[in-house]
DNA sequence: CCAGTAATGTAATGGCTATTACGCCTTCGC
DNA sequence: GCGAAGGCGTAATAGCCATTACATTACTGG
């Protein structure tokens, strides 16, 4: 062990999971070989075989090492000392960041492409990403609401809709990557203004007091 | 042309396209030979290559034929003499429906899979379903404001938020086609009301008439 | 009923790529 | 330095499937 503190098959275990996370990312799942793969990182066949079994097997350790879900960011900025609306909006940036990172749009092509081939695959990837961060959602809106923030709904379903808002991104980026406008034509803050009112939570205008509301003021008829 | 005024080779395409049909959906795209459509739907090989040129071109045929844009639904139930928070809950209820059909979910898989190779292709298929049905949406709630409805928001922020609520369930059923719960806690109603108080919209309570405004007119008005 | 055309069935072809086999070379512990 | 393990490189193997070719059969229109 020369280097670092790991063997030479470590090593190469390491360049062979960057190396093939580059380029399923850059080319996909089928369209990259395992020669591909030899070639980008070095080393061989042979050793690629013995440590991954197959190509699947590679594919499960490039996700096993990459996939991270969102709760830990949720925790984070969940605990900070804020108000639930400002929390929301950060998380809504974070959301918006992560979700649409090519990473991840990535990932998620080549997990639906292979959902009807290996399902338990696709449910764990859906579960370690999506499950997760909602659940540790929801917790975070279970807290507020016993430490008596009014809000309408349960806490997993306003957490699915806080997601679901971009998660469609994420579904929009995976069908045609950059190429053509995606539907976020909401900016984050908007969007989450849009959530908070629906939810019914104090704090939906995030810059200004909230106004008294005795009658519809007129609209503003621009067309 | 013995039947139904239709050539032996129409009659055979229409054999092929439903075969594929059917066969991409139950099994995917990558994983059906040509020989299993041919074998499904009987006929040879020759046609096919003569009526589609290729496997590509099968695909092309089959998604060209089955694919129709949600917006003659929005155009046939926003046109109704309803108030807006009773269209919005039909429609939301009809999109539910449509979203989460097993053709269109697999439609979205096969598409997403390919969006790599074939760019085009996707941009397609997301404009002819997504953008469409978004635009037509979009126009609805550009006539509620005409007509004095008001709301906060862009009608095409709107519609692009209203559509992602469904849309994000698409997404969850593509990854793990019905084997784990889909992330739709939030029953239709509970969402369309969710969406109402978002972009401030009255009749938030479904069940309820909504108040005359005092400001702008009325707002049920035929076009 | 007949000729000609159109469709069929079967059997190549060919390319691609996952997977395996094996002899050579490098590294590592001593 | 030395002698094994353990990687490396290269070259088979092998299966799968899109695509093509062709001889045979079925349909069509008169």
């Amino acid at each position: 062990m020369t280097e670092c503190g790991r063997s030479r098959l470590d090593r190469r275990r390491i360049a062979f999971i960057d190396a093939a996370h580059d380029l399923f990312i850059k080319q996909g799942y089928e369209s990259t070989t395992l020669v591909d793969v030899v070639t980008y990182a070095g080393g061989s066949l042979a050793t690629l075989y013995k440590l991954f079994g197959n190509k699947e097997g590679l594919l499960t350790a490039v996700l096993y090492e990459n996939v991270r879900s969102c709760d830990i960011v949720v925790q984070q900025i969940g605990s900070r000392d804020a108000a639930p609306a400002a929390i929301l909006l950060d998380l809504g940036h974070e959301f918006a960041r992560r979700f649409l990172d090519p990473e991840r749009v990535a990932f998620s092509r080549i997990v639906i492409a292979h959902s009807l081939k290996n399902q338990e695959f696709s449910t764990m990837f859906h579960q370690t990403t999506q499950v997760r961060t909602g659940d540790s959602l929801a917790r975070l809106f279970a807290r507020w609401r016993n430490q008596g923030v009014e809000f309408l709904g349960t806490p997993e379903g306003n957490a699915d809709l806080f997601l679901g808002m971009f998660i469609a991104d994420l579904y929009c980026e995976a069908i045609n990557h950059g190429a053509i406008t995606c539907n976020s034509h909401q900016a984050v803050a908007e969007r989450v203004e849009f959530f908070l009112r629906g939810i019914g939570m104090k704090g939906a205008n995030l810059t200004e007091k909230a106004p008294d509301a005795d009658g519809p003021k007129p609209a503003v008829l621009e067309v």
